[in-house]
DNA sequence: AGAAACTGTTTCGATCAGCGCAACACTGAT
DNA sequence: ATCAGTGTTGCGCTGATCGAAACAGTTTCT
């Protein structure tokens, strides 16, 4: 049922009461008791403490307790310091070290991808740096996946018009619509030649607690490096690093 | 510093620690310990176990501690039980695309604003994340209509000394009375940079199924960008918002 | 280099904090 | 009125928790 390695026991049961209200949302003390295997008045007097420092609150028709607002105190102060820039730069690293190409990291800015970060592969040649660009969302993987993380309705006020920059770039809203569907489903997306002619990039989505697509994570390098197969290998290596700062965002299970 | 009355001693003292590091943003065991008063292994032992539940991480450089993903997750499952953020959500964001500026919902809570969700508008950098954090009740949109669903009397028993933090600062309790009668009857309320220079914010009030304040929606980004014009503009659309949310907590059926 | 002064971490025995028990106050249903 | 629930509280016993001291590393000073 629960990880033997504890540490002061007491303090721990705490915790796991917070988990519990947080997967169940709602529970009185006899419940979490049971949950716990603990007797009424230990669980009480936990949550009773819990409460002092106003991590839980208890409903006021019938003494069940919730998750309370010191919780978003806390959180308040934990996104202050994790940030999204500063929590994907390691992985961006080991990501870069274990592709051996350059990865970015780039928001949704008015109507254009916006560069927020680059960590360079170990290649000679160094592609130039994006950081602080603005780029068109429909030609590049990075843009495709913001706009996946948007509504129909949405993307069409963000959408301009389509402009063409090699004879690979998506730009009828049509097939740009059907791509983003696909990139839902796969949850990531690629473009080759799309921006530029030789260059080749894969994304994924990185999300915050509520699931929502805050960012897009690239891998990208000269298409004579990243030829299909060589995509086949990264995805896997992309798409973890991608979910490992969505959890260090907060994006939990359920 | 600490309240006496704490129930488990052992559980108050971690959770202390979340407060102390939620302040200071990182710190060491034995900082830590200091601040406790308690020995430096008392201050390990509460650590590594906040640490297994992952409510505090380890930076890797140098052995010190501060707050870690599992408060996120724990904040994502607040505000998803939270009906007025679980309602508000939707229309926020629609507000926000709507508008293009930074929407957030706050409570009142111990004499001061408690900010529970936020919405980015479209603009590049996030502006600052306000969730969780307690803001000053008579230098804000939104406080000053949390404060106008106050009768006289609780009024000046939530207000203390108002506090200056620009020219512009509200510091009279008689102005501030006549500002909330003002709030009381136009439906909403303006603060230009009266808690930051160049700070403009917009704030309407959500009602629920018995009339009262209960929350504060506001639109807020650089006054450059919601100069008088544009603010009125916004203005329609944050009003029918916070009336959508009012709607949805039960206000307006009899 | 070497020592001194810091870190965070681990071990261990004494002790007091925290636990389970049982009684309590209260609500709603039978 | 009885029962079956709830959350809450006082009280002794005991083992989990605490502090001291030793350990293993860094950085800093001499």
């Amino acid at each position: 049922m629960n990880d033997a390695s504890a540490g002061v026991q007491s303090v721990d049961r705490a915790l796991t009461i917070l988990e519990v209200l947080a997967r169940v949302g709602e529970a009185g003390v006899t419940e979490i008791a049971g949950e716990l295997g603990v007797h009424k008045s230990t669980a009480f007097r936990l949550v009773a403490t819990l409460e002092s420092h106003r991590l839980v609150e208890q409903t006021t028709d019938r003494g069940r307790y919730r998750l309370g607002v010191g919780v978003l105190r806390l959180a308040g102060a934990t996104t202050a310091r994790l940030d999204l820039v500063q929590e994907a730069r390691p992985v961006c690293r080991q990501l870069a070290a274990d592709s051996g190409e350059t990865v970015n990291i780039a928001v949704l800015s008015e109507s254009s991808a916006l560069y927020l970060d680059q960590v360079a592969g170990s290649s000679a040649l160094q592609p130039h740096n994006w950081v602080g660009q603005h780029i068109p969302l429909h030609a590049t993987s990075n843009g495709k996946v913001l706009l996946s993380g948007l509504d129909d309705k949405r993307v069409t006020e963000v959408l301009g018009t389509l402009s063409r920059y090699t004879p690979m770039t998506i730009t009828t809203k049509a097939k740009l619509r059907a791509e983003l569907e696909d990139v839902r489903e796969r949850g990531y997306a690629v473009a080759v030649d799309e921006l530029e002619e030789g260059l080749t990039a894969v994304a994924a989505p990185i999300r915050n607690a509520h699931g929502d697509v805050i960012a897009s994570m690239s891998v990208s390098g000269p298409t004579f490096r990243l030829p299909d197969p060589r995509v086949e290998e990264v995805l896997p290596l992309l798409l973890t690093a991608a979910e490992e700062v969505s959890h260090r965002l907060g994006w939990g299970h359920r």
